[in-house]
DNA sequence: CATTTACCGCAACTCGATTGCAAAGATTAT
DNA sequence: ATAATCTTTGCAATCGAGTTGCGGTAAATG
């Protein structure tokens, strides 16, 4: 597991006290967030620096976003050496019960054969139910 | 091809102005509208009359929505048969050149193997890239 | 025909996302 | 070390998609 200084001299991004307090609370944390997530847990960090600082990661491959459809885009640290290329891509699970979001990295994803001429450069892959904890 | 008469028919929704005419409209065109795009494609039919009946035609599976990270939840008809079902899903592919949605009816959507104890109720998959239009 | 129910149009509101701006902090040049 | 420059931060305001309340109109029911 790499610490917050490392990830941050690696994807070469400037270190700043907002940026640590961010990227290590998303570290600390199994599953994705949202910024108001992250803005109630950080109340001594103003939301607008914590959206840009979220910008500024996902602009440096340090976290990537999911659209899970709960309405509020949510964040996850990138996995050691991910470029956020077609390859890096997983699955996303979203609990309609508990409204968390989860990384499948165990899952692999298929290769996913395109109209001809088409291009492939991104793709957010959520798949929706119930999570061990809310599935009784 | 149904006409909206029979589709309303065979999904148990009234026929009214509104629903046909934007009914009609969804079926002439063959990718993913927005709110917005219907709206403005539309211009003597209100916003929330139209925002309404697309809440209706969601319910009784008339059309599905795509969240394809656009910002804007798109909507497109099902497919004859669809039930809205995890086996009736299919691929989305969201142009980022464009911001055109297509739904890819002819690629397969694996098994998808999760975790022990999670439950698969639906999906939301979109793939991003160019499309053969925006290609070149 | 009277009554009830559903639908439509307008305007207002909610809330997540985003931005302008000035102050504070960090970096570079002199 | 100090001045000039660039970056980051905090606050407040704005934007825009989605949603809702409500009165009026149309359709269905008795």
């Amino acid at each position: 597991m790499q610490t917050e200084e490392e990830i941050l001299k690696i994807k070469k991004v400037k270190n700043t006290a907002a940026r640590t307090v961010v990227l290590r609370h998303l570290l600390s944390l199994e599953k994705a967030q949202s910024l108001k997530d992250i803005v109630n847990a950080l109340p001594y960090t103003d939301r607008s620096s914590i959206f840009r600082t979220l910008k500024t990661f996902e602009e440096n491959k340090v976290i990537h976003s999911i659209e899970d459809g709960s309405g509020m885009t949510k964040y996850a640290v990138c996995a050691e050496g991910c470029n956020c290329d077609p390859k890096d891509l997983h699955y996303h699970f979203y609990c309609t019960n508990c409204d968390k979001t989860f990384c499948l990295f165990d899952v692999p994803i298929p290769n996913i054969q395109l109209p001809k001429n088409f291009k492939l450069q991104q793709a957010n892959m959520v798949v929706k139910g119930l999570c061990d904890n809310c599935n009784r």
